[in-house]
DNA sequence: ACAAGAAGTGAACGATGATTCACTTCTTGT
DNA sequence: ACAAGAAGTGAATCATCGTTCACTTCTTGT
């Protein structure tokens, strides 16, 4: 047994998982699953084909771990953004929400593959996941504004799919105004009203 | 110049026309785009592959029409229903959202891949298509609201795709009570007091 | 009956892309 | 220096599908 993995080998083998796993995220942001073949990813790598399927079992399997860290890094934006001030449920959420839709503004492919995009069942499964901390954040804070009084009683899990739902289409859907051009602040400004009435509060400003 | 067609044969062309898109639309409502490869159309049509092509210049073409067909169905389905009855822009629109929902949860696999579920490019333009005028029905009547005073002034086009990405989540995503199991009256119920504060109303009964 | 034209057929082709594996190169402990 | 084991390589393999086309079968007007 004259070989034994050393903190040096190991440091370099994370390095390439790490290289491979950044390129994954690079091509998705970029041009979405579509883009991304294995043979790209190890391309941009700047490694082998096999060298892929040395650090990951199959494509499924890297493309749901790239998936996992990316949004696991969004919905602790989010969970900062919603537990970091104090103050009325209503302002929390709009402040949860103004997070999440600058970050998906600055990377709209990403957010889509994210969000929307089709992927194989295992992928998928992790966007199960991710969605599901979304509206567990966004139904947590609705669930103590009605505690407080400050909200009108509701399907709290109905009312938060609705608002993922809502959110993701104005901020990467074809139909959104921000994928027409429209001014970001606008766009944004105009959802958290829409978000804020959907909820049972008056929002602060009104549109226009 | 032996041979002319006519009606009997004309006939017979458009019968095998159809039931190639009977065909195709069955399968998507089963299992999606991803369970409709040409092969299968072409199967369980009862016709060879090459009798496709003889009928539809591309895949793309064939769903394409497909998915025209289909939409159109439903947009219709939801203007009837907005247009259909009289009265305050609140009740119209949730008249629509009715519509749409109770037709969604009768066939969620193909209200899925009208909705979301990625295509190619070709299809993906029907679909567009679809999507503005859903979001066109709902900015009519959100913009009559408005005018009647009924309704407060909002950013119109942004709060009608934000309501169609709440439909669309709350009827076939994921997150959506309606996928696990919920009562179809309830979650509708729901979405609708959810839609009717978006908009800036008071709901007529509330959840729970 | 027959020729012309259309509809229908399905094996073969071509493109794409994931996965494998025999082989080379690097690291480590003796 | 050397053997063992790991990391890395990339051409070859395998699988899936869309599309084509030479061929067969049907329909129609003469």
């Amino acid at each position: 047994m004259a070989y034994r993995s050393t903190e040096r080998t190991e440091a370099r083998r994370a390095k390439t998982r790490g290289r491979i796993t950044t390129a994954a995220r690079e091509l998705i942001a970029e041009g979405g699953y579509v883009a991304a073949p294995v043979a790209a990813v190890a391309d941009r790598a700047g490694v082998a084909v096999g060298t892929v399927y040395r650090h990951f079992p199959s494509k499924s399997d890297l493309f749901a771990e790239v998936f996992r860290e990316a949004s696991q890094h969004e919905v602790d934006a989010m969970r900062e953004a919603i537990e970091g001030i104090p103050g009325p449920a209503g302002d929390r959420m709009a402040a949860g929400i103004e997070t999440f839709a600058r970050r998906a503004l600055r990377g709209r492919r990403l957010a889509w593959a994210l969000l929307a995009e089709p992927v194989d069942p295992a992928v998928e499964a992790e966007r199960l996941h991710f969605r599901h901390s979304y509206r567990d954040l966004m139904a947590g804070v609705i669930a103590e504004g009605i505690e407080d009084g400050e909200l009108p009683t509701q399907d709290v899990d109905a009312t938060a799919a609705a608002l993922i739902g809502a959110i993701g289409e104005a901020m990467v859907g074809p139909l959104s105004p921000a994928s027409n051009g429209g001014d970001p602040d606008v766009v944004i400004a105009s959802l958290i009203n829409f978000c804020t009435r959907a909820i049972g509060e008056e929002p602060a400003h009104v549109d226009r």
